[in-house]
DNA sequence: ATATGAAATATTGTAGACAATTTCCTGATG
DNA sequence: CATCAGGAAATTGTCTACAATATTTCATAT
């Protein structure tokens, strides 16, 4: 059969975003692929699939002849992601008002009431997937095959600047401020959801430390002071 | 040696890319890998991971176990990449600002040189290549990685774009407000060379036919009327 | 003792073969 | 005559083996 036994591309390539994501997998770590069929019991054709896909995805980076490494986003780049994204999803929001179902706003509703659950539990995991699944579901909803794709990048880089910049304990993207954006959207009043959706993203970035350089041999330095 | 006298996957990727810009190659067509491997002399392994990255470049479509077709992009999805593509062509114009160098302002005056003799020339192929080369180039000055893949995924699907769209004989992108936003940019006026920018997107856009349903039932009722 | 270089090891890149699925054609039946 | 079932051909998905490249290690010479 197609899938005999082992897990799917899609699968494995979730398994090395979520620990991306929880900083299981530090940036600069090397992802060969010999380790990785033996670790997920899978033929190197299916990793060497994954590990493109993770690449087009910004989550890794391949050097020819070299292997697959986990992204070290600069500082630069980080600023770049949000600005695109307060771009991106102000179009999402403007797209999705136009012709918003009942069903969307039940799915958008029922969403953010898990991400709430999730938050009591402290399910890190789960958090974390379901805090980027909520603007994806946005950029589904605005039924822009393009945008969903966009958007499907952007929040897998913003998941790893996030794991690299973070220094709060506490994740962001909190359920609150996505259950203001979904009652603009069933409001209609689409300023006031564009409104919030940016100051949203504002106060995401605002939570990470992104004050120039981590340079490894700076740190060194300043450890050896 | 990793390339034994075949061409490489990026080769390959451009030739495809080119073949579908020259309207040699129409949206809907299957792209087998065998054939392609025959053509191309290489073996379906290449071939997989070209059709691969053509398909992050949004140009082809992989439905699995179908094969992968070459994309037909919808009115909507059209709008919507020249609309990103003003917020991220805008970001790329303010990156530059704050840092060109004379050697970058020589890069692009030169690249607008080689627009003008090809058009010149009418060498179709070159022209192609060259007015998304312009965009292109401009965000690899900016120096973000980021906005240059970024760039190179809304160039190619512009492509595609214009390629399904355009109804005029003649190409677009003509290097005359190239060379006007370079100028605004050796002058340090990065607010000119935005709107300069911004009213260049509007131009090729308005040169296409954007007007809602190209389907195919519809063309062929009109053509029994 | 350090630096250079060459052999050995490990990892990536490619090709070809096999398995599974889909599609298309043929033929039977209501 | 249309429709649906069955089988053959074609196409995609996956795996294993081999070739090329990079890295490491160890010996040797300065």
């Amino acid at each position: 059969m197609t899938e005999q036994a082992g897990i799917s591309i899609q699968q494995i390539v979730e398994k090395v975003w979520l620990s991306i994501a929880e900083r299981r997998l530090r940036p600069g770590v090397q992802l060969k692929e010999g380790q990785m069929a033996a670790i997920f019991d899978v033929s190197r054709a299916r990793i060497r699939q994954a590990l493109a896909a993770l690449e087009r995805e910004g989550l890794v980076t391949i050097i020819p002849n070299r292997g697959a490494f986990v992204c070290q986003p600069t500082v630069d780049e980080a600023r770049d992601v949000f600005t695109i994204r307060r771009s991106v999803e102000g179009r999402v929001v403007a797209r999705i008002g136009a012709s918003v179902t009942k069903a969307d706003l039940t799915r958008l509703r029922s969403h953010v009431a898990q991400e709430r659950t999730a938050n009591a539990n402290d399910a890190t995991t789960d958090i974390i997937k379901l805090s980027g699944g909520f603007h994806l579901l946005l950029a589904e909803i605005s039924g822009s095959d393009f945008l969903f794709g966009m958007m499907r990048d952007l929040i897998s880089r913003t998941s790893l600047i996030t794991a690299v910049y973070r220094n709060t304990a506490r994740f962001n993207c909190g359920p609150d401020e996505h259950a203001e954006i979904v009652d603009a959207i069933a409001a209609g009043d689409l300023k006031k959801a564009s409104g919030l959706m940016e100051h949203h993203l504002e106060h995401v970035e605002s939570e990470l430390d992104l004050r120039e350089v981590r340079d490894m041999s700076h740190d060194l330095r300043a450890a050896l002071a």
